[in-house]
DNA sequence: CTGAAAGCGCTTACAG
DNA sequence: CTGAAAGCGCTTACAG
């Protein structure tokens, strides 16, 4: 059962297809009852536009990219939610594609991206890296990243303003009374966690508190790895009376090491997140975090993006300002250590 | 800067354009030298097809269109994962459009997989219905639902055995010796919704337990409407020392409110949830609940849907059993009398 | 084994 | 204001 075309709707209506095209597309050429009569019987005939017959000639499809690590993780999620809702109110479809990143998968992102012409990329960068960035800045179509992990390689990214925010939180921490403030970060090399690291540090030096190595410990973004790495913390012969997360997950992790060595937070230790999962407030206790607007984050992407593929100018980095949520996980440290 | 097309390469070579196409195919019709050839100068030149030529004239754009209400919800997000995995293992792109149960997006997710001429959609349902199920039926592809909450509008659908999964949760209630078992759903009218509270009837007349119309109490299907729900059932006379809650995230909100009324779980109440979302195993206590194979439901979803689009015969419901996981929020009530 | 031709469903200069 | 023509980049009968 064929769609129908404009030659069908041509024929009912005794024009030319050229002037059924003009029709649809409203062209002040014609006079309006011809285009009003025109659409009547494409609405009746029930006709929808070849996107792909479009884009053939107008070289453009309309359409963006959209990949990522993986979608299973409700960081992820939630931006691109925001990049398809905006691109949606610009009548923009999206494409979804999903490395897990296997070079074999990413391998075929990218054929795919190309053959269907996208006419723009956003990539939303999870905590691993993503390995075909460059081989789709080969496709000559704007690129957009979202906490990009690996700086340098692109022009055009979102990112939340980790050095302010994780320099806020911990400053919280110093604000509450703690001297020994521990870092749990991600792993090493990617950049979310080098600059929530540097955020930490400045917070120390302004407080005039030393940096201590042994107070650092790194997990793996996700609650496994917060978990073991709190645990080396708890081991420490002088623990940490508050610990800054690299994120909600790993901070999930390290609720959970304390409430196993029989501790309780906030009273014996200070928690504090990154992000603001929806997990976060259902915690126990509720987290004190930093809110990541990820849907915004999304949609800005997805708006400078369209920027770009209308040919205009758009920041370069655009540096997103989180905000730090107060809520049971943080308190002054407990009475027995001494101020 | 146009892409290179099959014309280009045709120059190049010295040959036509047809002969291009068939190198390009690996038809049998050539040899094997011309094709390699062929092959190599496409190589070269940085050949991609274009995908909407093809599906101009072959009528098939091996695209899949995938609806969810919301993609920021970690059950949603992991089908679409496997969805995704699926498809692109069949070298199948994705579309992927957000409804947020939005009418006016929902005629948007309907024209555009219209206009893309996807060749089979799976509609993923989140609690909220879609309103647009019944106009996308009228696309004339194959249609595959996962979780659908409106039963019997379409044939194929991947469902999670509810019935079953909900009697067995259930069931380990009464075996830990509990009698007053609540049931804790989603908003009525919904079909997770009416089967699981089936399976829990069900395991109470297995026990010879009479029903108590005051121990069903009804949230929303997020941590919020579990915690008011949950506040409704504590409140009672006689509160239920167990509650079976409709999915993992009502179940966070119910441990909330239990936490606040200064009891404890499991010993003063259990709690069992179903999905097993990741925050049922960082919950406090973790959370006893009904795994669903979220992301092999999406794969079964996807590659029911690539037989249909081959023509092929497949399931019209496909139930997939969910598996009980055992962890702390569940034992035996507490003690008769004085605590 | 290879080429010329037709056609998929559109848009858009070019004529009239 | 409208139509005829060309063309976007492919695939595939039809000839040879």
């Amino acid at each position: 059962m064929r769609n129908v075309s404009i030659k069908d709707i041509a024929a009912a209506a005794g024009v030319s297809h050229s002037t059924v095209s003009r029709a649809l597309r409203n062209s002040p050429l014609l006079k309006p009852e011809t285009i009003a009569r025109i659409q009547k019987i494409a609405q009746e005939k029930g006709y929808t536009a070849s996107a792909a017959a479009r884009s053939l000639v107008t070289r453009r499809t309309q359409t963006i990219g959209v990949v990522v690590t993986t979608i299973a993780d409700p960081f992820v999620a939630e931006v691109v939610s925001g990049i398809e809702e905006a691109a949606n109110e610009h009548r923009y479809s999206v494409f979804l594609a999903n490395s897990n990143a296997e070079p074999e998968r990413e391998m075929n992102v990218v054929r795919s991206f190309a053959e269907h012409r996208v006419d723009g990329i956003v990539v939303t960068s999870s905590r691993v890296g993503a390995l075909y960035t460059p081989m789709l800045s080969s496709m000559q179509v704007p690129i957009v990243l979202v906490n990009n992990q690996h700086p340098g390689e692109f022009v055009h990214s979102v990112m939340i303003a980790n050095f302010e925010a994780s320099r806020q939180a911990t400053g919280l921490l110093v604000e509450l009374g703690h001297r020994r403030i521990a870092y749990l970060g991600d792993r090493f090399g990617y950049q979310s966690d080098s600059e929530r690291f540097a955020g930490y540090r400045e917070a120390l030096d302004c407080a005039g508190l030393a940096f201590v190595p042994e107070l650092v410990s790194h997990g793996d973004g996700r609650p496994e790895g917060g978990y073991e790495a709190m645990k080396k913390l708890l081991a420490l012969p002088d623990p940490p009376t508050a610990v800054f997360c690299y994120n909600d997950m790993s901070a999930l992790g390290a609720l959970k090491a304390i409430r196993e060595a029989g501790l309780r937070v906030p009273r014996d230790i200070s928690i504090v997140g990154f992000d603001d999962l929806f997990v976060a407030e259902y915690a126990e206790p509720p987290l004190t975090t930093v809110r990541q607007p990820r849907r915004q984050m999304g949609r800005l992407a997805a708006e400078i993006l369209l920027k770009l593929i209308q040919g205009e100018q758009a920041d370069e980095v655009l540096r997103v300002p989180g905000e730090l949520v107060l809520r049971q996980s943080t308190a002054p440290p407990p009475c027995p250590e001494p101020r």
